[in-house]
DNA sequence: ATAGTTCATGAAACAGTTGCATGAGATCGG
DNA sequence: CCGATCTCATGCAACTGTTTCATGAACTAT
């Protein structure tokens, strides 16, 4: 267990100047803060406090910290980490990779200044850079809520295909075939994964994939009401329309009660939930659900154990289980049920719903 | 500056017994114990790391950390926090109170031995006590989101009195006259306020308060369809309903919903928002508004500044204003529209609107 | 060429924590 | 009643990491 002062004295430094390579002084050599550096990596060095071992873990987004539309995913996440932190004793630093973290600073430097000892990932959009680096430093860390194809990468996420390919199944089984999917417009393996669902739940009931009916838009309500606009415009309207995000089921919902296009029986709605948002709204949503708190609580109890135990070096690879739950936006298309008489979309900003029609 | 030397020294103890009072070791005298903390009270020791002085804040939840009760409000309100400790370079610990303070440790100790230089306290329900106890302390704390009649106690808030009261006032305007209020049913500054400008604005306008139409329930999305159901089941219905938490007036919306009831035809709705959960229903909920990422913002600015400033002593008793925003659940009540043809609920699963009465 | 400046580094002083030793008092067995 | 033993509280010393100040080398400018 290396100490600065055993790393300086190996490198016949004094520990000054390697306590100011840790910290990121500027005025220290370019070579000497590179051997420092590598010498860390090489004997594993761990951030101290006094003579006791620090036990902090943070939470760290690459950009700012919490985005408005990432909905209930966020706080469920974090009860499920503080949850998984409690059995080690270790703490929770929340950490913007973006405040202070110095551009040429490595990002193991960075975390061991910050006194942590392992990192938990909240990998949003557009870094998947930052993962290969952290893997490539070895920094203990582990995703959560994103797959990554590189085999360094710790991760703990859902795995919504099967249940996502069951909800596509299921519309299908209730008539449908104009099956509308809007889609994260950022790639990221969540929604990859229930897009590959939705493709392959259609190739399997050979209904032959319609682009215009697929939609690649912000994770936002806005995109929601869009996607209704959009998809129920076409010349041959959407029956049923899959988001694949929380909000833009949420936003499905709000532009169909605004049209007064009446869930399920003019629009059948397949949403995403995190947490319970989708029995906040009427009728509540037929969803694929993922537990986001199940998410934060494995990652952390992963993370904290693989830090004390150590030694093993075993990659975590959790995928968990999600589930579709069948409430009440899906139902069989009005075609099948009124017959012919198909619906026409009445734009309007007051509310104009029909009776529901009753009978087959 | 007094270090745990210093403590030491002054006490004529050795500074392992000091450090060891610090980190809540069983093994020291109970008189000792009483005069280092007593010493360490009046001296103003902080936490150090080697010779830096450590700059963490902590925010402090004294039950579970994150209730899904809480919606919205917490990731703004972390977002805003994240944002304050820029400015003077803090970090930001998570702290359960529940967790790993001992029972016999004071709050200053706790909050030392975690390397805590000021603490942002999510102060939720029952603990009115925690905030005394800290205050009596003198530990550098800010109360987030709750007013405390304790003058030691800094806080940050919304205002929400005026804007409710503008809120009840817009809806006596409309010409309603029974109009519900659902209420926390744990007392609270925020939500008395409410209720507060609630029988304020009734009685200026010379309507008298009528206990049915007051319910106290827990900030949840079933309360509000308890309410729906109870207010509107009276002899004499409410057409109006305020909520002074945003979950309950999600469930005002969906139990309307459910049981063909129309917003804002049959039932106007006020809600209370923290970020923009009132932007994810239709219509679009008039909602007193509060800025939970501006509280946040101004609790960690002021905390951070006040901790590395030093010196004054100076409370901080912000209140940020709210406001009340109009959008469509609120309107005149059916009587005054559509005559005597008054609305008789119709409790149903499934949804049976009506056409909105066009005309005067 | 010499003085001044900048830069990298080390020595020492300082910050907190822990393992082991020590001594006082209590307890227990004979 | 006395010695052995045990527990408890504390101190010493050794060990963490960080900062201040001094020092020497190299470079620059007049």
């Amino acid at each position: 267990m290396p100490s600065v002062r055993a790393i300086a004295s190996k490198l016949k430094l004094s520990p000054s100047t390697v306590s100011r390579v840790l910290n990121n002084y500027p005025d220290v050599d370019e070579s000497t803060r590179e051997r420092v550096l590598s010498c860390i990596n090489e004997l594993g060095y761990v951030p101290r406090i006094g003579r006791r071992i620090t036990n902090v873990i943070a939470l760290a987004y690459p950009d700012d910290l919490v985005r408005s539309e990432y909905g209930s995913f966020e706080p469920a996440l974090l009860s499920g980490i503080m949850r998984g932190l409690e059995e080690q004793h270790f703490d929770l630093k929340l950490l913007s990779l973006r405040r202070d973290k110095g551009p040429k600073e490595t990002y193991t430097q960075f975390f061991l200044r910050k006194g942590i000892r392992g990192v938990i990932l909240r990998c949003s959009r557009y870094n998947r850079a930052v993962l290969a680096e952290i893997a490539e430093e070895g920094f203990p860390a582990v995703v959560v809520a994103a797959e990554c194809d590189d085999p360094r990468i710790n991760f703990v996420r859902g795995d919504s295909y099967p249940s996502s390919r069951q909800a596509v199944e299921h519309l299908i089984g209730l008539g449908h075939r104009r099956i509308g999917l809007v889609v994260h417009n950022v790639p990221d393996t969540d929604h990859a994964d229930r897009r590959r669902a939705y493709d392959d739940a259609l190739f399997c009931k050979g209904i032959k994939l319609d682009p215009s009916l697929v939609m690649e838009l912000p994770a936002s309500v806005q995109s929601g009401e869009q996607a209704v606009d959009t998809l129920l415009g076409l010349p041959e309207p959407a029956t049923a329309i899959f988001a694949t995000n929380p909000m833009t089921a949420l936003g499905l919902m709000r532009r169909a009660q605004e049209r007064g296009i009446v869930v399920p029986r003019d629009l059948s709605v397949v949403g995403v939930d995190d947490s319970d948002v989708r029995m906040h709204v009427w009728p509540r949503l037929s969803a694929v659900t993922q537990d986001a708190s199940a998410i934060g609580l494995e990652a952390a109890l992963w993370l904290t154990r693989s830090i004390t135990l150590g030694g093993t070096k075993a990659t975590c690879r959790r995928t968990l289980a999600t589930s579709f739950e069948v409430n009440g936006t899906t139902s069989a298309p009005a075609a099948l049920i009124g017959g012919a008489e198909a619906w026409t979309p009445t734009p309007q900003t007051s509310p104009k719903p029909r009776k529901r029609r009753t009978g087959s």
